[in-house]
DNA sequence: CATGAATGAGGTTTCATTCAT
DNA sequence: TATGAATGAAACCTCATTCAT
């Protein structure tokens, strides 16, 4: 799921290259939160990562390879998630495996709330390859709870009609959290939420309706 | 819950007026939906309007305003859906009304599904009149399957740890068919969406994961 | 040999899109040949065209258009001497309407000698399908001469070894009348230089060198 | 014909940048053929003399002053062609004279198209002393066949109303060589062309209409 | 001597808004 | 009312030049 698109440069220090990016990708996202890509300018974004307008053209090419930049960040954030899932699955119950996934993807996406919300509103921005990146990503985590679910279902510990729809109920609800935080966050932690959420789903989807798992 | 927003006009009839921005909402919003309301110019949404680009600013004082007549729109859309839910809740059980809403509101919101889409990308680019519009019909929505759930708690036919959390799903799930339509729209007709969501939806509220409802 | 580009408007008023782009052409051209295409800005430009920065854009797509309305200005600058030519070749002897044509040629040039000048300088900054503009209308003029002294040959007044070669020597004098003022409008008035011309071609290609039409 | 104007260095080893200097001539000119000098910008340049950036500006003190590096090493270029030019006025006969300056003339710019070419596009772009460099070369050519065709009539092989002029002719036609490529390189290798040209010159000034010295 | 990252002025272009018609 | 030409601010981006290393 490597980025594989070239960004130009006019520098031949990849080193260099990289840790500035990096700085970039972490300054002009707060820049870019605040009032969205089309409305921050460059100008903005470059004061944001204390940068002349000029030298950020030095790291990218242009305006929108900075959605780039967010994604690659933004990818290696949850490779971490990607490994511990996988040993979940192979160490754990379903039941519990599927518990603390959805703890460590929601804590994850909590980490990066604000660029979640953000990947919402700009998708619609990005360039094709861009919005691929996004959308195979997305495949990706859904993948990873419907072969949980799935695992669940042959043991029997689970009954579900569509693997598939509840796994991106999973993930919508995670979006959930970032997307209705002007309510949730006056009335839930996230640790609260995700106790609610993986009670929610556990309802939903186990055959004694959750109960042994509660508490 | 009428537009407080008083428009800047120049016009003194008010009822041409009034047909002209339902017109103009229309039409400004085939222009709007496809590129985002930043990267769509006047010109274009003046040209989808079949206006010149100064008649438009008879009926808006500004390009922003533009929100607006597409929330005032967009309410009308829905009125029709509150009214019968508020049917529903008198007459029917709570599973059968909670079914029967769950349905009109999928439906409703598949009609505009475009907008629905809309408003999530573009909520962060209207001004803070437009975004408490917007959240004020969000939490009348999550209101009426919040009084439903709570009345089928009462009467003992739903089993749920926090009601207003289950709302929020059922709303979310709704945007869900909108938002994540890359990848629903392959697998699934609306019909079918609603079907499976509202077996979803008992499955984790009924005290007999909603086995008695099914088919 | 018309200009096929179809350059953007936002105007459909295809009158005053020609009269502007008339004027365009004119004053655009007065900033253009003082410091070159580039190094004239689209500010300087408009400013020369009594015009906003902005305005320009309603007539024009890209800066490089204007390259287009020049060539189409100077197209019509010299259909009246392809016209003439024409009506020479019918009925002057070749030695006459040599003569005639020839001088109708320098004069045409010397009214618009600064943008003869200017396309020798430009004609590399232009797109490919402005420079076969160029290419077209300059293969045009040494076919009219071409003609004239294929058929001077063939009655006997004119001994040619290679009538093309010659004919080209016409339209690159005609360009040494422009690109070499610095010296020659040090000792010549363009009707000196046009009876020099005239000689010199005469004596080169004449049987008897030129001498019977001496005076 | 010394250049005069220092340019502004931080090196004292003058050899060194003697010899830098004519690297970066040649190597600079092989960047700014392709696309003139204002769109090519210092970094192509310097890549394009295996240069950093910053290191050009120890050889020169603006981008400009590589005018006054490609003039001095044309100049250099030409010198051997003054020179000869020379011996040939005083050793042979003015026919003899003109056919071998005019073949030597030819050629040597026939090597630097290229510069003449760029020359005639880039001349107005040149500083006043630049262009002072320029005119003075073209003048000293322009002299050496003045003189000789003055040399001729008095001789009584040449009759030439009016020397200067001719002069003049037999320049252009040189450049007419580089300019109009695009149609000549169709039909004449260099050789044909220079023998055509001297040909059609003689033609025009030789009593015998140059008959005498066909072959 | 040499490097190349950094700078910021200035380039072209777009666009919301106004206003004479 | 309706029009659409005109405006100029501000957007993205390039590039000659400098300077710390």
């Amino acid at each position: 799921m490597a980025l594989k698109t070239k960004i130009r440069t006019y520098s031949a220090d990849s080193d260099l290259i990289a840790r500035r990016r990096q700085e970039i990708a972490i300054a002009a996202f707060h820049a870019l939160a605040k009032k969205g890509f089309d409305r921050t300018s460059v100008r903005e974004i470059a004061k944001a990562c204390h940068m002349a307008q000029g030298t950020i053209y030095y790291y990218i090419g242009s305006k929108k390879d900075i959605f780039d930049l967010l994604l690659t960040q933004a990818k290696a954030h949850y490779e971490e998630f990607f490994e511990k899932a996988d040993a979940y699955f192979k160490t754990l119950s379903p039941t519990q495996a599927l518990k603390q996934t959805i703890e460590d993807f929601y804590r994850k996406l909590d980490e990066r709330q604000d660029f979640a919300l953000f990947c919402y509103q700009e998708a619609k921005n990005m360039s094709p390859s861009q919005q691929k990146t996004l959308l195979d990503w997305d495949r990706s985590v859904v993948d990873v709870f419907r072969r949980l679910l799935t695992k669940g279902c042959a043991s029997g510990e689970f009954v579900i009609a569509d693997v598939t729809l509840v796994a991106h109920h999973i993930v919508v609800d995670s979006a959930m959290w970032a997307v209705r935080r002007w309510f949730l966050r006056e009335y839930y932690t996230l640790e609260e939420y995700i106790r609610k959420e993986v009670q929610f789903i556990l309802a939903a989807i186990c055959r004694d309706g959750g109960i042994s798992n509660e508490g």
